[in-house]
RNA sequence: GCCCGAGUGACGAAAUCGGCAGACGUGACAGACUCAAAAUCUGUUUCCCAUACGGGAGUGCGGGUUCGAUUCCCGCCUCGGGCACCA
């Protein structure tokens, strides 16, 4: 812990004697004060703007972004480390001499805005800015640069303005619709309710009893996209696998076939979806989802029809999680269906496994081949038929599914024209015979549904709809825009939407018509902000249009986006579909936003996970005792068991302001960028940050030590060997920093600082050669610590290192060592070392490993067979 | 259940192309300094045997390829993550 009070080292030129040598008894450290140093360059930086571009300005484009934040108003050290990788990169960048754009902004609208509207009585609007301008405090202490003149919030009207005209055009191509779907509705809330803020059935604010309900609500057409979503994951090549991977999970395509099966008691045929039409001729029966249009005719006739729709109803109001763990269920409808292959009736059941909103709804049950329909099949005693065999085996009904769970390779078998082909064979020719007949088709179909962008609340865009008596549902005109939230709203939190309750904000007139109408009072999901927002910082203050074409066609693809892993599926899928739509508008040029993607891991604490996402932080619930174990509700209701220290009033949260009042901000970024590779995640340790503050404190020590060099004289061995290591480190620090390994580019520059150590301990004088390794690591240091670095430069006697240095050439001529040392094996054992200059050539590097008296003895009596030289590394002889 | 990813000292980790395993940093132990403590500096720190010189083993487990494997291949085990009746 540094001294209450910090005093300048006197002549340090007298005690300070490096990193091996001893010091007198006089000796106090010469800790930096990181308070004034960090304050001094941190209103310098803002006063002078250092990171305020002009997007229309030549130079080389590098365009990072940081997904902006929801203003919770309060970042963790968790948070830190997003934030802190993006300036580190920032600075690196500009160093390098890219036009960097790294601009930041707020995901302004959201639920706990509302909440602390009415929880507190306050505007979420009053409450959303007073957070933002508290993190942007927290950004500052932290020396992190934004372009913020570029900022932007999306609850402000300039911005939602461009999400309605958004949601216009998107209208007009019929991308944007109104549509029936089942929801979570509380009845005594009157609400709908996201999937989140159910809890065991239950209302999270008031406890009902959740129903599902089919309500009208706005819809973005997603699933036309698809395909293209699915197969633009190819063409991202610096994404991360794993996202690509669940993207493409996600979006879940299926390629298969649309077969028709007749329904004598309908006189006209049902559809179902399947990806093994090989396996037809096994198809024994018939499932429905209980949903299915069709049903109620298909159980008109049924003894117990009653039943039946009693247990419709039930599985209807079921969450899908309860639907599934009720396993599997279903009912005999009484109709039959023509199996179009084998020409047999097979009965057509009813099954709470069939899911609506997928396929057709309905299936062809394969229980040969199939583990559902096996178990299906089985719980109801229907017949199982083997119509697919593993090759060379035959395999009966009963142990199939099991037995064999590879069923992409087999064989045909008892199945007409395909029998005794192999699987994807038999696929190819049945659907052929499948199209010839004209009883189905080729098809693919996905498990993305489309985007329900209907919200029940307040705070958030308004959607900019009306509905009139006469014409029905009327677009608002553009020239209308913005339908801007009403202010004067209660937040009582009992009674549904507020916006329902702003008469003078549903009382419209048609802009058709002129006669009465009502406004649209449900607001847009926050995703929609965020699904486009990369494209307007860069005309951020742009009122005529949504954003600048041709300067968005020239800044993006973001070259580099840096966000948590919590989004790699809905926001990030999102902002793929809607770069594509604004393509297809001809407003861009790209359909894939970002090109390189970085998904940082968490910070944890005390060995388990912080619950809550990067965007949207909020405090946690109070201490429960359960089985006299103490656990927290967390936001997302798990309950997480509570152990070791933690502060206070939040969950294993480790606040900055401590941190950085005790060691500096630069101490943070060190220790945070160093304490793992950014994509793992990371324990806090508060042990480990004094690491960074004492590596810190060396190289601040350093300034003193360097000047009172006297040496001017020629460069010796030492000199050779420490300049050598400053060039091999600014090669390493590049690299590292170019793969995102920050971790490694810290120890490179910790190295560099124990061989300026040893240099300055074990006899080194030449002050020039000294200070210019200092330098070097100063300049390679500056975008993980830059206040410290800046004010040692400045000290130094230069103007500002970011703003006037650049990134350091390495020489490779001073990169190569004057003497390597090889290791010599005798077959693969370690049998001593050797050093020779590092050109030298085999044959003698060969002799010299046989003269070695550490090796002779291992050679007595033996036959050299074979020697393997590799060049710096090893000369390995192979004895007989 | 399906699909990914990862297992290296007491701890966080490193090893960029198949070539000295454990860089760098914590922690621990010892020494210097101090009346003392803290801080700082210096040294040691994978394990086993040995006072020492030195020797042996070692990257989750079992096998394989290779002169040589943390790295490549096959089979397990464990942990983490994603999806979860998607026909």
């Amino acid at each position: 812990m540094p001294p209450a009070r910090w005093q300048p080292p006197p002549d340090v030129s007298r005690w300070y004697g490096g990193r091996f040598g001893t010091l007198p008894r006089t000796f106090f450290m010469a800790f930096y004060d990181p308070k004034p140093i960090e304050a001094k360059w941190q209103k310098r930086w803002a006063d002078e703007r250092v990171a305020e571009i002009d997007v229309s300005a030549p130079g080389q484009k590098y365009y990072m972004l940081n997904m902006f934040p929801y203003p919770s108003g309060d970042l963790h050290v968790g948070h830190g480390r997003n934030y802190i990788l993006g300036d580190a990169l920032y600075r690196y960048l500009r160093m390098r001499g890219l036009a960097a754009l790294n601009p930041m902004g707020w995901d302004a609208f959201g639920l706990p805005a509302e909440n602390a509207a009415i929880k507190r009585g306050v505007h979420p609007g009053e409450w959303t800015r007073g957070n933002i301008e508290r993190m942007k405090k927290q950004f500052r202490s932290w020396g992190i640069l934004y372009d913020w003149s570029r900022e932007i919030a999306s609850c402000d009207p300039a911005y939602y303005r461009w999400n309605q005209w958004l949601f216009l055009k998107l209208f007009e191509k019929g991308l944007a619709y109104r549509g029936k779907a089942p929801v979570n509705w509380c009845p005594s809330c009157r609400t709908v309710l996201a999937n989140e803020q159910v809890v065991e059935g239950r209302c999270e604010r008031c406890g009902a009893s959740v129903e599902q309900r089919d309500l009208e609500q706005w819809f973005f057409r997603i699933t036309d996209y698809a395909d293209r979503l699915d197969s633009g994951l190819d063409a991202l090549t610096e994404w991360p696998e794993k996202v690509k991977l669940m993207q493409r999970n996600w979006i879940g395509k299926s390629v298969g076939a649309d077969v028709e099966f007749e329904i004598p008691l309908l006189g006209r045929s049902l559809t179902i979806f399947t990806t093994r039409p090989d396996t037809i001729y096994g198809a024994m029966f018939m499932v429905l989802a209980p949903e299915h249009p069709d049903v109620p005719k298909l159980i008109e006739t049924h003894t117990d029809r009653a039943a039946i729709e009693k247990w419709i109803g039930e599985v209807r109001n079921k969450s899908a999680l309860e639907r599934q763990e009720s396993g599997k269920e279903g009912h005999f409808t009484g109709s039959t269906a023509i199996n179009p292959f084998t020409g047999e009736p097979i009965p057509i059941w009813l099954g709470n496994f069939v899911l609506p909103q997928y396929g057709t709804g309905a299936i062809m049950a394969v229980p040969g081949h199939d583990q559902r329909d096996f178990e299906f099949a089985k719980q109801y005693g229907l017949p199982i038929r083997v119509v697919v065999q593993p090759p060379g085996e035959t395999l009966d009904a009963a142990t199939m599914n099991e037995a064999w769970p590879d069923k992409e390779s087999g064989v045909s078998v008892d199945s007409g024209s395909i029998s005794g082909m192999p699987t994807p064979r038999a696929i190819a020719a049945i659907l052929d015979e499948i199209e010839e007949r004209g009883i189905g088709k080729r098809s693919i179909r996905y498990r993305l549904r489309d985007w329900l962008i209907s919200r029940q609340r307040y705070w958030g865009t308004p959607i900019p709809i009306l509905y009139c008596e006469k014409c029905g549902i009327v677009p608002v005109p553009e020239s209308d825009l913005p339908v801007e939230l009403p202010s004067d709203v209660p937040f009582t939190g009992k009674e549904g939407n507020p916006l329902e309750k702003a008469e003078s904000f549903v009382r419209a007139s048609c802009p058709r018509c002129g006669g009465a109408a009502r406004r649209e009072t449900d607001t847009m999901d926050t995703f929609v902000d965020s699904s486009w927002y990369w494209a307007r910082f860069i005309s951020p203050r742009d009122s005529s249009r949504i954003f600048d074409s041709p300067a968005v066609n020239r800044w993006l693809p973001v070259d580099q986006y840096i966000g948590g892993i919590e989004h790699a599926i809905l926001h990030l899928l999102y902002a793929r579909f809607i770069c594509r739509a604004l393509h297809d508008l001809g407003l861009v040029s790209f359909e894939e936003p970002f090109a390189r993607l970085f998904n940082q891991g968490m910070i944890t604490k005390e060995g388990f996970r912080d619950p809550e996402d990067h965007l949207s932080w909020v405090p946690l619930g109070e201490v429960e005792q359960r089985d006299g174990v103490p656990f927290r509700r967390g936001t997302d209701h798990r309950l997480i068991p509570e152990i070791g220290k933690m502060s206070k009033s939040r969950f294993n949260v480790v606040p900055p302001d401590d941190l950085i009042d005790r060691y500096g901000a630069d101490t943070e970024r060190v220790y945070t960028l160093f304490i793992a590779p950014p994509e793992k995640e990371a324990a806090w340790s508060d042990e480990g940050v004094v690491g960074g503050y004492r590596f810190l404190n060396r190289v601040w020590a350093f300034a003193d030590a360097v000047a009172a060099l006297e040496g001017e004289g020629e460069e010796g061995e030492l000199e050779r060997k420490l300049l050598r290591k400053a060039h091999q480190t600014i090669a390493t620090v590049g690299s590292r920093i170019d793969r995102f390994e920050f971790n490694t580019a810290i120890s490179a520059l910790m190295e560099l600082s124990n061989a300026l150590g040893d240099y300055l301990g074990g006899g080194g004088v030449q002050r020039k050669v000294a200070l210019e390794a200092y330098e070097t690591l100063l300049r390679l240091l500056h975008p993980f610590a830059p206040h410290v670095t800046e004010e040692i430069w400045q000290r130094l006697g230069h103007e500002d290192l970011l703003v006037t240095s650049s990134w350091p050439e390495a020489d490779p001529a001073r990169q190569v060592e004057e003497e390597i040392t090889i290791v010599i094996q005798v077959n693969g054992k370690l049998r001593g070392q050797l050093s020779v200059a590092p050109d030298a050539e085999e044959a003698e590097i060969v002799r010299q490993a046989k003269a070695n008296d550490k090796v002779t003895p291992h050679l007595e009596g033996k036959e050299i067979v074979k020697t393997i030289v590799v060049p710096g590394r090893l000369v390995n002889l192979v004895v007989r």
